[in-house]
RNA sequence: GGCGGGUUGCCCGAGUGGCCAAUGGGAACGGACUGUAAAUCCGUCGGCUUAGCCUACGAAGGUUCGAAUCCUUCACCCGCCA
């Protein structure tokens, strides 16, 4: 456990801090005695991706120090929408918020439901703002915090001034985004005694509109601590990208998927990323940055970042049965050594699919391209047919020529199985009926 | 309320009656090279019963042998004026 006077060098080592309010203060604040922070996630998608991930070490890191954590769920704020530098954001319904906000606290326990070891630190507190948003009605909206706000101010934001300058403009509904993330400052203040909010950089804007509303109103100086964007060597942000979300929440991203992601990421990205992402003492993390440089193919800084953080999202047992089925499908020749256990958990974990008597045709197997599809390894029948042209297609690591052959059941391995692979690192299985 | 501009495939963006499933760039995917890396090179990139057919250029109608391209109406966005 970090003591609170160190709390704010650990963050700053591990390149966790990109600004915050008067630091001096800060340090003073948290060496003084615990203090209540919090940290906001607003319900855009059914669940919270790794770019969020970061958001969760600061939390932990503060917590273990000593301090008190505060999670808040956008309940309100997720039905206006935060305005993003490029467009306007499409309205969800109200039901659907719900329920996004109901997965997303469900996912955020395994962050910081401390186990039983780290016991007398504080258990977090969860709050939706749609409590006190909700009741808000329009003439308090306007006149007990609008007063607090020059528009000045508010257009001078980042966000909003991108968007007074693009073509796509700024409703009046994200206009005000930034006074209700704001209130969230002062209601957290009041009720708990919270005097410290963290958040991405992209947040500052409106992190900061909450540190002035708590100052006008209360007197009080409260901080905030901003965490760098992060972004890919190639300059594309991690995590939230098209196609390729990785999400943490285990029915829209396997562990095993997860795992891989960060096993695959490029060296560059993990010497950069490791400090950020795991918790290993500083010199353990270090000597594993310096291990990716003299020995990058060794893949030492992946593998630590895979494993911590499987092991953080998803619990030790999801990550020792991601790690095996890894081994046994990368190695690639010998798929006929696997027994009929180790192919079942693999596959489990990839991506599998039963065929049932139902999917045979005169006893005959589906063709490669329908079992391609059916595995979800190629989208539709014509992805599947371009992947077989393409050479990119394998059966039990043999490449396929023909789309629309069946596969030889006398191919099958242990337990029934055919495992189909695209390209170097999709793998899924299909079960043949027994 | 008036006038003008816009809405194209995952994104940006060409295309002003047939040669357009639609130039180009990016993303993505596959191959080669590697280390389940990056860079580079090559290929692919709407769907299907795949030498053919179907669906698509904001929506719905219309003109035409033929429309992303012309006309009408509607929706939404942007700008200027009131």
């Amino acid at each position: 456990m970090t003591s609170s006077a160190d709390v704010v060098d650990d963050l700053h080592r591990r390149g966790l801090i990109a600004q915050s309010t008067d630091e001096g203060e800060l340090r003073a604040a948290l060496a003084a005695g615990p203090v209540t922070y919090y940290c906001g996630f607003d319900p855009t998608a059914r669940s919270l991706h790794v770019g969020h991930l970061i958001q969760f070490m600061v939390l932990r890191a503060l917590q273990r120090a000593g301090h008190q954590p505060i999670v808040l769920v956008g309940g309100a704020t997720g039905l206006i929408g935060d305005p993003r530098p490029s467009a306007e954001r499409t309205l969800n319904s109200p039901e659907l918020v719900a329920e996004w906000v109901e997965r997303i606290r469900s996912r955020v326990a395994p962050f910081l439901d401390l186990p039983a070891a780290e016991q007398g630190l504080s258990a977090p507190i969860y709050v939706n703002n749609l409590e006190w948003t909700a009741p808000l009605s329009a003439i308090d909206f306007l006149r007990e915090l609008g007063k607090n706000f020059r528009v000045n101010r508010m257009l001078a934001k980042e966000a909003v001034s991108a968007r007074l300058n693009s073509d796509a403009g700024i409703s009046y509904t994200e206009f005000s985004y930034q006074i209700l993330q704001a209130n969230d400052f002062k209601e957290l203040h009041e009720r708990h005694g919270c005097t410290l909010q963290t958040g991405g950089s992209d947040q500052w804007g409106n992190i900061t509109a909450g540190t002035d509303l708590v100052r006008r109103t209360h007197g009080v100086s409260v901080h905030a601590l901003g965490t760098p964007l992060i972004t890919r060597a190639d300059g594309t942000k991690i995590g939230k990208t098209e196609g390729a979300t990785v999400w943490l929440d285990p029915e829209l991203t396997s562990p095993y998927a997860f795992f891989q992601y960060w096993l695959g990421i490029d060296d560059v990205d993990a010497r950069a990323w490791l400090p950020l992402f795991s918790e290993r003492p500083a010199d353990e993390v270090a000597a594993l940055v310096q291990a990716s440089v003299d020995r990058p193919q060794g893949r030492e800084a992946q593998r630590a970042l895979a494993e911590d953080l499987t092991r953080l999202v998803h619990g030790e047992a999801e990550l020792h049965q991601a790690e095996a089925a890894g081994r046994a499908l990368f190695g690639r020749d010998d798929l006929t050594a696997l027994g009929e256990s180790t192919l079942t958990a693999s596959l489990g974990e990839a991506g599998a699919v039963e065929l049932s008597d139902d999917d045979l045709v005169d006893g005959a197997l589906p063709t490669v391209a329908a079992l391609l599809q059916r595995t979800g390894l190629a989208t539709s029948l014509s992805d599947a047919r371009r992947t077989v042209k393409e050479g990119g297609a394998y059966l039990n690591n043999e490449r396929v020529t023909d789309a629309e052959a069946a596969p030889d059941p006398a191919g099958q391995l242990a337990g029934g199985w055919l495992v189909l692979r695209r390209g170097k690192r999709n793998i899924a299985g299909v079960r043949l009926p027994r």
